[in-house]
DNA sequence: CTGAAAGCGCTTACAG
DNA sequence: CTGAAAGCGCTTACAG
């Protein structure tokens, strides 16, 4: 007993609408085929009545979860909070609920996957970031629900990933037009992270690539390894400043790590723009304010994409694993701009 | 259609054991009333038949959601890793399951709170970190289901909490207790960070007491400021000698940011527990192998206290908020123990 | 386009 | 201690 009113069925709207239960089941499952002015009379009877449909019932009866796990790393990114809009946004329109499995351990994962309940919870799955074939036997995950990755990349399964190696390469040969060195500031992995993904890594081949292209050398001492906070930008500012000198064109692997990078630029009297450019990566809504250039990745889009692929692969549609690619987009503001852009193309 | 082969039920366990339908619910659920020897019957019957109850039809027919939503903060931190483990240790013992929501921004609060399926969705909600009531008009979480706050504190509501300032003064004490100066690094808050807590100003106001009581100074520039992170360590040690000259005392408010002072100690050449000793927050389980003194938190405990909490409230039992205090114990560990104690008690 | 009815897989008094 | 039966609130053919 832990409800304190009973809540409204739908028996009662029926009754109010003076219909049968099966139009309004329709009515809220958006079937086609009923009239207007019934759907309308329906409609209001279940405002009136403050009706919302039980979603364990409708469970039980169509013999399905309507539900959709997505299985993702437990950060603090707001990477992530786009992705999840990106995809409630998408999976909402059909009625499907969205449950978030943060990755914390194989373990955890494991028996999440096998256990017997999971066959109720989840019609598919999402796996954000990761590409975790590796952790199985035969490369295949251990369930028999539709797989979509998304921000990761796998052969044998549906996915929609960001052209990291492109984003590097792009990075690399904008700043290049700039006078003084290319400097790169990387993530590495945690060394208790079990999960591991290949963003960073392609990032930084893409930006050595570029940097190639354009004939620029990057000594080893011109890439910081840190890990993703905006203390990370911090210290990596202090170590390229230790060894040379301004202007230094930084491209730093994440707009969050860019961020230290400005309030350390900052702390220190560097001008921004000039003294150091600056460019990020992914885009954050904050970046506008902060006027920070960046490579951004439509994220939302790209969890609208891989929550479609799976809507599909949930109507029994049998085809190849479907691969979407993104592309990141260059966004000029002052922290590349403060001073005369030097065109050499 | 999205399973492949068809779930046994409840029927066929119940033919398969030779008893009635009910019986085997009541087994499922541990009714007492049970022969061990019908028991028995039924459990190898499930057993092969591969038998998983139907949570959704379990949940219809009984009312409930069998639910608890823990509100957490989206952070990595190993500390909601260990709290949902124990709050999943406590509730799956009574059938109940977890589901984990993300604290992103307010308005997605709002609109999970408010919305008319959270009614079926939820028996109850744990609250990890923050006194959200002020968020909601009257102070009053704007639901019916029980609310168990943890790792926070409200006196209208159930509340296992840190004693957080007596962790500060003990660590004060504690290192008050060597030569040199005390030194503490404090998280503050990100500025886009909607939802606050006041951990790190309990400790830090703690350690202030401490330090008076032991009559030693803290000067504002042996506080830093950070956020979460390990670099924040490490930029605070950076930023102390600047100023200080070892042998230097530290309390870290997380054991994540004494890891990164470990780490810029060593690339300085520091001896850790002579030149620099230092205490963390916490007690992750890591910090054994790295030989960190610290504050722990039996943060499994905690879980299991508000799980056990609210499941009190669940039996629709009343009584007033309950307010349970948890204490932080002294590891000491080489970070601190490098060279001699003086003992000044 | 719509209603009556069967069915989804459980829980829970009610008898015995 | 246990079984038969009603009921939970939906979905979905099946008729019309």
């Amino acid at each position: 007993m832990t409800s304190t009113k009973r809540k409204p069925t739908i028996h009662e709207v029926a009754h109010m609408a003076g219909v049968g239960i099966g139009t309004v089941s329709r009515v809220i499952n958006n079937h086609p085929s009923v009239r207007a002015e019934t759907r309308a009379k329906v409609q209001q009877a279940m405002e009136h009545l403050g009706y919302a449909p039980n979603p364990h019932a409708r469970r039980v009866a169509g013999g399905r979860s309507y539900t959709v796990s997505v299985l993702l790393p437990f950060v603090a990114t707001e990477f992530y909070i786009r992705l999840i809009e990106g995809l409630e946004a998408t999976l909402s329109e059909e009625r499907y609920d969205l449950a978030l499995f943060p990755l914390l351990t194989p373990k955890r994962l494991e028996r999440y996957l096998r256990s017997g309940t999971l066959a109720y919870q989840t019609d598919g799955l999402i796996v954000a970031s990761y590409d975790l074939t590796e952790h199985f036997a035969g490369g295949q995950f251990p369930t028999d629900r539709p797989v979509v990755l998304v921000d990761a990349r796998n052969p044998n399964y549906d996915s929609v990933f960001m052209d990291n190696l492109l984003g590097g390469r792009l990075a690399a040969e904008y700043l290049s037009r700039f006078p003084g060195e290319l400097f790169f500031i990387t993530v590495e992995e945690d060394i208790d992270r079990v999960f591991s993904h290949t963003v960073f890594a392609e990032r930084r081949a893409g930006f050595q690539q570029g940097a190639e292209l354009a004939r620029r050398t990057v000594n080893p001492d011109q890439i910081f390894h840190t890990r993703l906070s905006a203390e990370g930008g911090r210290l990596a500012l202090q170590t390229f400043l230790r060894h040379y000198s301004p202007p230094l064109n930084i491209f730093a692997g994440a707009d969050l790590i860019a961020l230290g990078v400005m309030e350390e630029a900052e702390r220190l009297g560097l001008r921004l723009g000039q003294d150091v450019r600056l460019l990020g990566f992914d885009g954050q809504p904050w970046t506008a304010q902060y006027g920070l250039s960046t490579l951004a990745q439509p994220v939302e889009a790209m969890g609208a994409r891989a929550a479609q692929l799976l809507l599909e692969r949930l109507q029994n549609r049998r085809f190849e694993p479907r691969q979407v690619r993104f592309e990141p987009h260059l966004i000029e503001r002052p922290s590349t701009l403060g001073a005369q852009v030097i065109d050499s193309r």
